[in-house]
Formats: structure tokens, C-alpha cells, sequence
DNA sequence: CGGAGCGTTGATAGAAGTCAATTGACGTGG
DNA sequence: CCACGTCAATTGACTTCTATCAACGCTCCG
């Protein structure tokens, strides 16, 4: 299997043969997380950074009133929270939806190769922008769209982002996410999620059972969620 | 007048003399954009970046339905769109609140920076990160809170924010928004927000006349916003 | 076997949107 | 100087969307 940060990586820009073993040579130093649980805490000050190679997570707050919010998930190839390489303390957290494999990359070795590594450290910046640019996406989603444009715009992203990662078959990939997590990711109700989610099935553009999602029909569902994947940056550019 | 990057950058961590000269020579080239003009649109693929120097600014979305979302508001000192530098086609447009006076670096420019200037690459790779922050931010609020939480929130987000660079007099600032580009901000109809507004007048937390908004009780604001700074990084950290 | 967690459904309450109209400030042209 | 149009703020009435509360079935696992 390909390592999935070169894969993200690739899809932006070429590499040199160095700088991929340089990214190779950060997948090295592995760790598993089980589901569930927390992969940075908010609070922390990480001394190290951590990049998905398998599994899904979410970057999730708690407010003061208990309730949950996602506000991003993350699958393989995403340098998760390479942003505590500048930014200092955690005000959120991390936790594995499943299963984790995680490559940990130390902040040292971020800061050396930022002063040695002009073009690599642009890539790395580029995809932590990336992540801004789906945040902003969000933003815009739940703002201005129903339940429905929603849920529905939040598959189009995800099948767009595991196919860079080469998890997604034809019209269909797995997404194993409760809808509790998609409640909390969509600030919407698991009731509502629910009967959100049986909405997109009656309008026939997608198919959903046991975490494996397939589109139907994939025009009809971009134009209902009003995707337009160019905030993903797919295209491979000079940067 | 400081030169407000600088004060949002020194805020975060120590510049070298020389690095402020690099910063200082980078808002030399000039341009006013008057209030409602787009300073960068959508589709655009930019040569130089802006950095606003004074004014109010707002970064939007068009969806296909024609309603419009803001999603970020930027403030002296705010780097508006450095991340068009690695980011090739504009997914959004950015347009003029108030009248601005905006400093262009060239993209060139900026890549000369990323060969030499690993420092300073980092502090504004963080500067991106920080706005990535406050994206987050937003869509915990918007997902979580009430129409009034919301609004409190992004006035205390704003105190602080206009607090760095020098726009801040005791408990009170100019926030130069209508009513209808709060709504688009917080994805909120205008009719309710005015009534929020209200409401955070009625609840004595604020007052609000004329585009000035005093804070009448920080601590209570703050509790009924769930506000938490910690997200801006406040804090100067060797970075 | 029984409990826990998730998915599903129904009934009701509450929040926010929409439509419509009024007011006041401002600028422009006659 | 005033009439008029424009734009933002404000308010009321009504509609629609989503949350909440409650209950039940299913599956997995100890």
C-alpha cells in the first residue's frame, strides 16, 4: 500500500525523490490508537505531530454546556494535527473514530526541516491550508444549507478526499461513522441525522447500510449539496 | 501609526530587526480599495497577496441559490489572502466592508521569503494556522450555540482581535458591519439578527449604537458566549 | 440472558426563516 | 430647500425547520 500522505502530497505537487524519502522516512516511528480513544487532548502542548495512515479521526471541542462539536475529520494521508507544530496549546482534541494507525514526526524534525526543506515545508503548509479551506467549506455549508445539503455536501467531500487515498470503489467507499459522530460533525440532532440520512435514500441519489455509502447518481447529488470540489486543490500545480 | 502585521506578528513571538525590516518592506506597495468592492475574486489565480493595513474585510461564498456566506471577517494586521500564494484558483471572494488600504506582495516575493526566511515562513505559516483556528471556532459556534451565543461570540472574538492591533478603547470598539453582512456571517436570516441584537442589549451584556459596541460586562459576556481565547494565541511562544 | 450502543420512528416544542410593512438617515436632483 | 429614492434598522405575523422527549427493535458481546 502506498503511503497516503504521498499519495495527498503527489495529487498538489511533485516531489523530488528526496522529499519522498524524507516523508517516508517520517511514517516511520508508528503508533495504534484504538477507537475511541483520544489522540491528542485538549490541553496538551505536543511535542510531536501526527499523521493518519489508516483509520478515520476527528479534531472534536466540548463546550461548557457538555455539548460536542466536530469540526473536522480527518482520513489517511492527513497530517492531523500538524499544526501544533506552531500553534501552542491544544483547544481541542483528537479522537480515533476507528481503529488508528498514526505516524508520529517530532516537532524537531518539523523545525529543521522547515529551515532545510523550502519546498517540502511549502507542501506541508499548502495542506494545512487545505484543511482551512475545508474548514471554510463547512462554515459555508452549515450556514446556508439544509439538513439535507448538508449531509449530502459532506459525502461529495468525503468521496473526493478518500479517492485521492484510493479508498473509494466505483461509486461506493465506507465511511465508518456513527450518526451521533455526523450529528455532533453537522451540529444537527442524531434524530435529525436520521431521518436526513433516509431523505437522500428517498431522493434516490445515494445508498447507505452498514457504514458503506454508494452514490446513485452522482450529478444529481453534486448539484443538490452544491459541491464544487475546487476548494480540495486537486489539480497539480507548481508550489 | 504601527505597522499592524507587526503587531499581530510580534504578538505571537520576537521578530529580528531585520525581520522587521522584511515585514516593513513588504506594505510599501499600496492600494485602497473603496467599502463594497471585491479586493480579490472568485476565480481569480492571484499574482501577489494581500495584507489589510486598515479597514474591514470579509472573505465570501456565492452559493449556486444566490445566498451568500461569510466566512471569515479580517481586521488590520490580518494577512488576507497569503494563503493564494499556495493555493492556485480563489474558491471565494473577498471583498471590502469598509474602505481599505491593503499592502500586495507579490507571490514572487513571497517564495523568496520561503527560501530564505525559515523564521519568518513559520510565523506566517502560523498566521494561516491561527485563521484556520478561528474557522474552527466558527463552526463550533454556529453547529452549538444559539442565535445570541453566536453573536456574542463573535463580538468577543472581535474585542480581542482588534485588541492586538490597538483598535480597542476600554471596553469599547467600532465594529462597521450591517446587520445584513452579521446575518451572512453567522448564517443567520437579518430579521434575527436584529432581534439577537436585542436580545444581548435586553440581557445588559452589550450596548450598540451607530456600528460602536461597548461591553458593559466582560465576565458575563464571555460566560454566555462560551468564550474561550485561547484558540487567537495570544500568547508569545518561540514558534 | 441481559445490557449497551446504535438506528429508527412518532409526537410535540422551540428556534429561526420568510414575508410584509414602517421608520429614519442620507444623498441627489430639481 | 424639499421631494424622492435608497439603504439599513426595526417590528409583527406566520411558516418551516430542527431539537427534544420517549419508545422500540436490532445486534453484538460479556
Amino acid at each position: 500500500m502506498t503511503n497516503p500522505l504521498l499519495l495527498h502530497l503527489e495529487k498538489r505537487d511533485a516531489l523530488s525523490p528526496a522529499e519522498r524519502d524524507i516523508i517516508l522516512e517520517m511514517s516511520a516511528n508508528q503508533k495504534v490508537f484504538p477507537a475511541k480513544v483520544d489522540i491528542v487532548r485538549e490541553g496538551d502542548n505536543p511535542t510531536e505531530s501526527c499523521m493518519l495512515l489508516s483509520g478515520f479521526s476527528a479534531r472534536y471541542h466540548i463546550l461548557a454546556d457538555g455539548k460536542r462539536q466536530i469540526s473536522a475529520i480527518h482520513v489517511p494521508g492527513d497530517f492531523v494535527d500538524l499544526h501544533s507544530f506552531l500553534l501552542a496549546r491544544m483547544d481541542h482534541s483528537v479522537a480515533a473514530l476507528t481503529d488508528c494507525r498514526v505516524a508520529m514526526v517530532p516537532h524537531t524534525h518539523l523545525r529543521e526541516l522547515s529551515q532545510t526543506q523550502p519546498h517540502l515545508t511549502r507542501l506541508l503548509w499548502l495542506s494545512t491550508l487545505i484543511d482551512a479551506a475545508i474548514h471554510r467549506r463547512w462554515i459555508v455549508t452549515s450556514g446556508r444549507l439544509s439538513a439535507a445539503g448538508q449531509l449530502a455536501h459532506l459525502i461529495c467531500e468525503m468521496f473526493c478526499r478518500l479517492q485521492v487515498v484510493e479508498m473509494v470503489e466505483e461509486d461506493s467507499f465506507r465511511l465508518p461513522i456513527s450518526q451521533i459522530e455526523l450529528g455532533d460533525a453537522l451540529g444537527l440532532s442524531t434524530v435529525h441525522i436520521n431521518r436526513t440520512i433516509r431523505e437522500l435514500r428517498e431522493r434516490d441519489l445515494i445508498r447507505w447500510q452498514n457504514s458503506q455509502i454508494t452514490i446513485v447518481n452522482w450529478t444529481s447529488l453534486k448539484r443538490f449539496a452544491q459541491f464544487e470540489p475546487i476548494y480540495l486543490n486537486l489539480e497539480p500545480e507548481r508550489r
